[in-house]
DNA sequence: AAGAATCATGACGATTATGTCATGAATGTC
DNA sequence: GACATTCATGACATAATCGTCATGATTCTT
């Protein structure tokens, strides 16, 4: 059981844009270390999905599709990597046969509807606006170093 | 998010099984309509995980290496497919950089701390045992429809 | 209208997961 | 000890995911 590296990206991707209201594919890219190509393919996933809207030239950028209290984190999980349980999960694990060797309910098929339902209480209960709003706490401690003391900031001589 | 085709094979493995009391490859292969190559691969990662023991030649095959009871389904997954988040993931997802952008803490890793500790509350109750009845119940089932009478084998009538 | 900034898209190569295969080793039976 | 039965192992082929790349389209500024 893993996330998927579209996952991880995705909603970091999404959590950077609604910090900043919007940005570019190149900001996003130095933000978050990945290419400009990569970057550009994950946030064109999000738009398709409708997390984001997209306006092209100059002071063109992304931003949110909505209020980031009304993105949940559950739904921008979904649409990047899909649900740990759906469907077809069975018809897809059906070996050499062509349906499962566990017809209708099986042992397996309800410990991961299990699974899922505990994943979903989780994130569907959590908002992108959690994700921005703990993303700053963390901006902050930046500058908040364990003494209290302020962080001077480093004057370059000579320029 | 997915369960792994390691996982839903592996553990069903580990279930028939654990129903079984003992069994061989092609036993279990004809089970759950898997090859034999595919079942002794899926096999021996279990055995090697210290689920299973295995006796070679005549009359050998393979039985759970502990009481149902005792092999916790969590520990089970995530021999087969690892965990949902652990200490290398950030590392593994750094994109460009050699360390994650988000240094120490990051909103998106408290999320799959709590998505991990929702998974984890569920895997680490269940048992092995636990699948086994599950698994025996629907075998009944398969002979019990539900209006509680007697499978009659249709006869075709002259029409 | 030219040029710069920006997003859009589909094809491609690399990496990882999945499943197959060939060969070998152990055990019990006769 | 020859043989059938069974597991063991590592190399290979295939498929899915991941990330890159080239090219094109839109918008704004001057």
């Amino acid at each position: 059981m893993k996330f998927s590296a579209q996952e991880e990206y995705g909603l970091r991707c999404l959590i950077q844009i609604g910090l900043k209201g919007s940005a570019t594919i190149p900001e996003i890219s130095r933000d978050e270390g990945l290419s400009e190509h990569h970057t550009a393919k994950l946030l064109s996933i999000l738009r398709k999905e409708r997390f984001l809207n997209s306006t092209r030239g100059h002071i063109g950028g992304y931003r949110l599709a909505r209020a980031p209290e009304k993105i949940v984190v559950g739904e921008v999980l979904a649409a990047l990597g899909g649900r740990l349980y759906d469907e077809e999960f069975c018809e897809r694990h059906s070996g050499l046969l062509s349906t499962c060797a566990h017809s209708g309910s099986c042992a397996v098929k309800s410990l991961w509807s299990e699974v899922q339902a505990a994943v979903d209480h989780v994130v569907s209960h959590i908002t992108l606006a959690d994700l921005i709003a703990n993303a700053q706490k963390e901006a902050e401690q930046l500058y908040k170093p364990r003494n209290g003391a302020l962080l001077s900031i480093p004057v370059a001589s000579g320029t």
